[in-house]
DNA sequence: TCAATAGTGTCTGTTAGACATTATGGA
DNA sequence: TCCATAATGTCTAACAGACACTATTGA
């Protein structure tokens, strides 16, 4: 069982690394897994390593898929599963508890195995990125809009409209605003915002053939 | 590692069961399954199952998700791991090599893990129906564009507007007419279409924000 | 004053869905 | 003839994206 464990940090997705046991070359990192105990809880496991990890529970857990053979994994196991997992913006100061914040451009080479799992960890995010509020489980309890922006663009890969993307949001009635404004260093301050679903939509999407 | 078989037969979507191996009460019926062995490719082993469960081989596999021992299972298995796969309609004469198909809506009782499995393979085929040509793999090669409104109401799970569909369809340019037409009863014949598919579309889909 | 960012109002082209109408077979 | 289904044209409301503009801070 690997844990690709995400977050936003300084205006990129960063995954978390754990040095790579075993010993040997000890700038070595790799994503946080541990043998699967027989007649043990998938999903307990997980958040349980995500726990021991983190410091903290994740905020967010979901299977990726299974891996087999085909690609080489740390452990000599033939077959892996990974979890994705989400955790609000680490404060600067207190890091995981076991690891580091690495930026998802910025990955060193990883077995084959978990940088499939990274790959798909993401693909598997950016599917439910419109049907969960997932990128509210990325960012700290409260943000700007441009922060939320910022965190779908990520997700989605590719630039938004920023009045279109306010609209929408207003519309599904998520964010609520708050009395704060915060100054991010040149421009006009930005209003704080924090997550607070209202009520349902009917969501009514039609037949699409994107492909 | 356990199989969903999809198909869309007689208006309706069923899954191939297999009489329930051990013996006991002859009537029941599960899916089916086998042990994975140890460093086998999973996907092989998924396609392998599937060509001597149906006869021939699928048309498309995808993973499901793994299950852990809270859900029962008819073999001990502490953890299975779910593949959906689609077929397309099968001839009324030649049936499935071993098993029969059952529509989806009257399904007997399953063990709890099996039937948790055919509801995540068709949740997962509804969350990419509108990302992949999967509607097609359901239907034979030539086919009326009611039946493939019909694959995608039973896909999304909702009624679809006729002429948007068929707009939206158009647009997309996935079809092609044959010069051949089908008398199903009553009204005007249907032209008879094939799955076509022209050039890609530049998605360009925007933040939705729908839960 | 200038640069940079936040936030909003208006316009327009696209499109989903409603509605109506024609086409064409079987009963 | 009537009915059921196929297929298509037109209209409208909703909306995504473009554009422009105002607001508010730091340099």
């Amino acid at each position: 069982m690997d844990l690709v464990i995400l977050t936003f940090r300084q205006g990129e997705l960063a995954v978390l690394l754990v040095p790579a046991e075993g010993g040997g070359n000890r700038t070595r990192r790799e994503l946080p897994w541990r043998p699967l105990e027989s007649g043990e809880s998938l999903e307990r496991a997980a958040a349980g390593l995500a726990r021991e990890t983190l410091g903290a529970p994740a905020a967010w857990m979901e299977q990726v898929r299974a891996y087999d053979g085909r690609l080489r994994h740390p452990g000599d196991v033939s077959v892996s599963l990974a979890f994705v997992a989400l955790t609000p913006t680490p404060e600067s100061r207190a890091a995981a508890a076991a690891g580091e914040w690495v930026p998802l451009d910025q990955l060193p080479p990883l077995p084959p195995r978990q940088r499939a799992m990274v790959d798909d960890a993401v693909a598997a995010l950016r599917t439910r990125v419109d049907l969960a509020p997932i990128a509210f489980l990325l960012l700290p309890r409260t943000f700007t809009l441009s922060q939320l922006q910022e965190v779908y663009e990520l997700l989605l890969g590719r630039s938004l409209h920023k009045a279109s993307f306010r609209r929408a949001l207003q519309a599904a009635r998520l964010v609520q605003p708050l009395a704060e404004w915060r100054s991010e260093g040149r421009g006009r301050p930005a209003q704080l915002y924090r997550y607070a679903p209202a009520k349902r939509r009917t969501s009514g999407r039609s037949a699409r053939f994107e492909f």
